[in-house]
RNA sequence: GCGGCCGUAGCUCAAUGGUUAGAGCACUUCGCUGUGGCCGAAGGGGUUGCGCGUUCGAAUCGCGUCGGUCGCCCCA
């Protein structure tokens, strides 16, 4: 065999059919849940313009800074593939007048991002997000509605030990103040900082609080915590969607340091983890680090639309990892799906069976039963060996002779036992049999 | 951007520096003219990721490069 040239780029994979079972998995559980909770489904471009995400994920993020793939178009547009989800929703919100829609207008989109960064477990340049968006309402109910609704998700796709880190990281009345305490307060410990660090400390100092050095978390742990310095509103707003998520019984965790990379968010911040219950026990080192990864994660964006244009509007929302998750069912063993048997098969033998083999392959279409067939391979053996491979019960044999009779033989497959029957009656006789 | 490990058949992997690089699985065909699984036989499939070097001789050693994977950073 002549040696491949061409391979998938870094970081990016073909979905084999094998995969696709997960994805489909995955997907049509998102798509329920979302749907029984009145989201309406948007697909907007994979390409946007730069600006878009420059302006709405923020220049001091990570993904604005270094991790878009961008492109030029002939016509001398500036490009961008689209590293998530919200800035484009934001801004179909707008182009198309949603704001004149009943409020709040609740969005679910699932397909591919793209990141530039280096590939490890779990992490790809292009990958899969189930997002879901709530834009136009101010009350702390959404906030957890978001939540309860990823939950949902995971514990339908059977995911245990789901922990929810939650924070609130305030908005322009309080967060301006509590960044000046924190920047005084890292100041004055500068030269203990690590590089990364110093650097944050000029540009987004509250990202510092999740730098994972050490030396830089034995400061951390002593900083002012955002929670103690919030205004009244926010105060208020957290405390709300914590009694919330009390309400319904969700298993959540406080972190005071969970910022996330993204500008835009305002109160509050989430994240999705599963916790490996094989904590106490590292011994045997299997998975641990993948598992650790976020699943999911989102938050409030109160000052995102009107960043990009619009009127004051608040938001929340949030996206879940489509291969974090299928990383994580498959390390928690969750059952995978089973091949699903083809239960019928049609053999053909001769030019004459051929031909009527289509138009009976047809006959259970129609009536919803599925048929393997492998019409390019003219050998009874090959065929049934097909057949076996697919696990069907039965199949059906048509010959020249049955061509000419207008017959067709029903083989049941586990006892070998074969029946004639009328062509007209195969359906019905195949039908019959399955129910048994 | 930085670091660890790894590149041999479609897949999983063998092969002290020494003939023509092997095995299992998978695939195709045959044994068996219109009857599957089991069994037996045969066959196709490799520039050992690529390049340079060391050597009488390299899949094996060295350097480089590309790719994969894992970690740091960051994130889903």
């Amino acid at each position: 065999m002549k040696k491949t040239k061409f391979q998938a780029p870094t970081g990016m994979h073909d979905i084999l059919p094998e995969e696709q079972k997960y994805f489909q998995k995955i997907y049509n559980v998102c798509e329920n849940i979302a749907n029984f909770y009145n989201f309406k489904k948007i697909d907007t471009p994979v390409l946007e313009e730069t600006e878009l995400f420059a302006k709405g994920t923020g220049l001091t993020s990570d993904v604005v800074q270094k991790q878009m793939f961008s492109l030029r178009t002939k016509g001398g547009d500036l490009l961008t593939l689209r590293p998530e989800f919200t800035p484009s929703i934001v801004r179909a919100y707008l182009e198309h007048g949603m704001q004149t829609w009943p409020q709040p207008v609740k969005l679910y989109a699932f397909g591919p991002l793209f990141r530039y960064e280096h590939p490890q477990a779990g992490r790809f340049r292009q990958f899969h997000q189930f997002n879901l968006e709530i834009l136009g309402e101010e009350s702390s109910v959404v906030d957890a509605q978001i939540i309860q609704i990823f939950y949902n998700i995971l514990s339908e796709l059977r995911l245990k030990n789901i922990i929810i880190e939650i924070n609130s990281i305030g908005d322009n009345q309080c967060r301006p103040y509590y960044k000046r305490l924190l920047t005084g307060y890292f100041k004055s410990r500068e030269e203990s900082l690590c590089s990364d660090c110093r650097r944050r400390l000029r540009e987004n100092p509250l990202r510092i609080l999740d730098c994972k050095d050490e030396k830089c978390q034995r400061i951390i742990s002593q900083a002012p915590q955002i929670i103690d310095h919030l205004c009244e509103s926010c105060h208020r707003h957290f405390k709300e969607v914590l009694e919330f998520l009390d309400e319904i019984q969700l298993p959540y965790r406080l972190n005071p340091y969970l910022v996330r990379g993204l500008d835009y968010y305002t109160k509050t911040t989430f994240e999705f983890f599963v916790e490996s219950p094989l904590k106490d026990k590292p011994a045997e080192g299997v998975l641990e680090p993948a598992v650790r990864s976020a699943l999911g994660g989102g938050g409030r964006y109160d000052g995102l639309v009107k960043l990009l244009g619009g009127e004051e509007t608040k938001a929340c929302g949030g996206a879940l990892g489509v291969e974090r998750i299928m990383l994580a069912m498959k390390t928690k063993e969750t059952k995978s799906t089973e091949a699903i048997p083809t239960p019928v098969f049609l053999a053909q033998l001769g030019n004459l069976a051929k031909r009527k083999s289509l138009k009976l392959l047809e006959d259970f279409r129609r009536a919803r039963i599925h048929v393997g067939e492998s019409f390019g391979r003219d050998s009874l053996k090959a065929q049934l060996k097909m057949a076996d491979k697919l696990e069907s019960s039965y199949t059906l044999l048509l010959g020249q002779k049955e061509a000419l009779e207008g017959t067709v033989i029903i083989r049941d497959m586990k006892t070998g036992k074969q029946e004639t029957v009328k062509l007209e009656k195969a359906v019905r006789e195949v039908e019959r049999r399955l129910k048994k």
